[in-house]
DNA sequence: CTATACTTGTGAAATCTTTCACAAAACGCT
DNA sequence: AGCGTTTTGTGAAAGATTTCACAAGTATAG
C-alpha cells in the first residue's frame, strides 16, 4: 500500500472517536463537514483522508456512521486485540495499568516488569510485578505485541534492545530519550518535556 | 516573528536535550552533523530549524555547546520558571506530580484540585489538594501559567473553560477529548489512545 | 420525470516542509 | 601569506500535505 502519511493515521483516530460518540447518541449518518467541524478541520481533509483507503460514503447523503466505524477499525488494525508488557512498575506505570481505556481499546496488559526488588512481587491490578531480569523467559511464554517503557532515561535504551532482541516491533516510550531501533521496529515517544517547551514557546512568541 | 512550524519547535526542544548532554561530557564544540546524529535528522534540518531564529555557529568550526543551550533556551522562553496548576488528583496526576523533570525544566507545580472530597485536603509532594470548587478563588490568590487537565474526559472541556475564563493561556491535556479554546489559547493534548492506535496501525500495515 | 439540493471523491493548485548543493567563512599548517 | 579542510547559512529544488473546486452521484419533492 502507498505510503500515508502519519497525520492522516493520527486523524483517523480521532474520526474513529468521534464516529463512535456519534453511534452512542444515536446518530446513523455524517457527513465529512460534520465529521470535520467535531475535529477541527476541513471536511476536504475529511475526505482526502478516507479516500486513501477507499470510498465509503454516497454522494448527497454522508457517510453510515457504523459502517466508517467498522472501516477505520480496520484501517488502524483494531480488530483484534495486542497483548502489551509494561516495562517499569513506577507512578507513570502504575497509572497506565489502571487505564482503562487500555484494555477498552483492545491493548491487554499481559505482564508488568521492575528492577527494584521491592516491587517484584507485588500484585497490580491482579497481574505479579516481575523481576526485569526474567523479561526473556516470560515473554518468550507469554509473548507480546507491544512493549510500554516507563523506566528511567538511563537504562530504556537496553531494555529496548532487549524487546528488539525478543522481536517485539512495536514500543510506546515513556521515558525522555530518543530510542534507536531497526527499521522494521516502530516506536512512539511520549514526552513531557518537549510538550511543556512547545507550550513555552507559544507563551513566549505571541 | 515569521510563523514557525510546530516540528521546528519540537526539534529544537530536542535539540537542546542532546546539547545538555553534550555539556554534562564536557563537549564544548558541536557540528550540526553531530547533533543531527544524535537526534536521527540530518545536518541540512539542523541547520534551517535554526536559521529560522539567527546564525549562531562558526563557519568550519560547528556551534559553541554552551551558546548554543543558551539561545535555544531563549528561542523556546525557558529563561524563566512557568507556575502550573494540576487539575485532577487521580493516578497520572499523582505521577506527573511527583515526576522531577517537571521542576528541573523550570515548570513549578503550584496547586492541584480535584472534585472528589476524599482527596480533597491530603497532602501531596508538600501541595495540598485543593476542592476543584475553589478553583477560581485559588487561581486569583495565586495565579498559573499552565494548566494541567487530569480528569476524565467528560469533565474536561467545562474545565478548560474556566481555565480560559481565568485567563489562563496555555493547557496541557492529558483527557482524551478534543478540547476547544480561543485562539489566543494554545492546547497540547497527550492522547493515549491515539498513540496505541498508531502503533496497531503500523504493526498492521506492513 | 424533472428540477433542486446535497455531498462525495478526486485531480489540480496552493502551501508547507525537507533536502540539496554551494558560496562564504574560519581555522590550521607549511 | 597561501592552501587545504571543514562547516555554516541559505537560496533553490524536490517532496509532502492541505486546500480548492467541481463533476458525478443520490435523494427528495412536486
Amino acid at each position: 500500500m502507498r505510503k500515508i502519511a502519519e497525520s492522516t493515521v493520527r486523524r483517523l483516530s480521532l474520526y474513529l472517536r468521534f464516529l463512535e460518540e456519534f453511534e452512542e447518541q444515536g446518530i446513523e449518518t455524517v457527513s465529512s463537514e460534520a465529521l470535520a467541524a467535531r475535529g477541527g478541520t476541513t471536511s476536504a481533509q475529511v475526505r482526502k483522508d478516507l479516500s486513501f483507503f477507499g470510498s465509503f460514503g454516497k454522494r448527497g447523503l454522508g457517510y453510515s456512521v457504523a459502517e466508517l466505524v467498522q472501516k477505520i477499525r480496520g484501517i488502524l488494525g483494531l480488530g483484534r486485540t495486542y497483548r502489551v508488557a509494561m516495562i517499569g512498575a513506577g507512578k507513570i506505570g502504575s497509572a497506565l495499568v489502571q487505564y482503562r481505556g487500555f484494555l477498552q481499546r483492545g491493548f491487554e496488559i499481559v505482564s508488568i516488569f521492575d528492577a527494584d526488588p521491592a516491587k517484584v512481587g507485588k500484585a497490580w491490578n491482579g497481574l505479579t510485578v516481575r523481576d526485569v531480569k526474567e523479561f526473556e523467559a516470560e515473554v518468550r511464554r507469554c509473548p507480546v505485541d507491544i512493549a510500554v517503557i516507563v523506566t528511567p532515561a538511563d537504562v530504556a535504551q537496553s531494555l529496548t534492545d532487549r524487546c528488539v532482541a525478543l522481536g517485539i516491533k512495536a514500543v510506546l516510550n515513556f521515558a525522555p530519550v530518543q530510542l534507536s531501533v531497526p527499521d522494521d521496529v516502530v516506536v512512539k515517544t511520549v514526552n513531557l518535556a518537549l510538550e511543556l517547551e512547545t507550550l513555552s514557546y507559544a507563551l513566549t512568541n505571541r
